[in-house]
DNA sequence: CGCCACATATCTAACGTTAG
DNA sequence: CTAACGTTAGATATGTGGCG
């Protein structure tokens, strides 16, 4: 951990902790609305289903009401809030893998909660992986891009759960690395190392197929 | 069971590139 | 130039399967 030098840098960030220390409900709920899906999918990351994602996601609501007093701006909120899901979501998993060892290393109906054509591709310039409008294309090219993001999403499945998670944090919910550091509790250097060998990986199981369709 | 060889994962320490 | 980032190489740790 080091010192944010942009701590509470975000406009309004003050005013945000302020109100929800003083229990402003509207301003929870604004807080709910831009930030519980994207938590969602960060403790998906850790558990193994959506279920259990949200039922992280919904104590780590309630956590940081109980925090945010004690929130010290030394990171944003966002990382802060952050950290709480994944260190959540983290020991959840733990007593999950305890009481049923075996369970659902495959989610039967397998069907995204989003639709992977919403996000960018891996190699976007800013945001790879992140949201992306609706893109207006011919039906066929929407089609391989479709299989291509699906490709990547069960390649990305099949990483080990520590390049798994930083590859998921980083190009599909677009972490900063300092974010991802902490909310796995890894050094930066690994954190790259890690996200550079998800990479190379998912890139290794996409080539056929882009060679297919080059 | 212990031991060994092998594969894979993880980590640190470099180096190269690039934006500010 | 410097800081941040991506990349690579090499050392170490951990997991796995065969063998006596």
């Amino acid at each position: 951990m080091r010192e944010v030098t942009s701590a509470g840098s975000h406009p309004g960030e003050l005013e945000l902790v302020a109100a929800l220390r003083r229990r402003d409900e509207s301003a929870f709920l604004a807080l709910v609305r831009r930030f519980h899906s994207s938590m969602v999918r960060v403790a998906r990351v850790f558990v193994n289903s959506d279920a259990v994602a949200d039922e992280v996601v919904q104590e780590a609501w309630l956590a940081v009401l109980e925090g945010i007093g004690a929130f010290e701006g030394r990171a944003s909120l966002r990382s802060w809030m952050f950290s709480i899901v994944a260190n959540r979501a983290r020991s959840r998993a733990l007593r999950e893998a305890r009481s049923e060892p075996f369970s659902s290393f495959e989610d039967p109906e397998g069907e995204p909660t989003v639709d992977p054509a919403r996000f960018n591709p891996p190699d976007h310039p800013r945001w790879p992986g992140h949201w992306c409008s609706p893109p207006e294309r011919w039906a066929d090219e929407q089609l391989l891009l479709k299989e291509t993001v699906e490709l990547t999403k069960r390649a990305i499945d099949t990483l080990p759960s520590a390049q798994r998670q930083v590859i998921v944090l980083r190009d599909v919910e677009g972490c900063s690395s300092e974010e991802v550091c902490e909310a796995l509790g890894v050094s930066g250097g690994n954190q790259r190392v890690l996200l550079h060998r998800a990479r190379a990986k998912v890139r290794a199981m996409l080539e056929p197929h882009l060679r297919r369709n080059a």
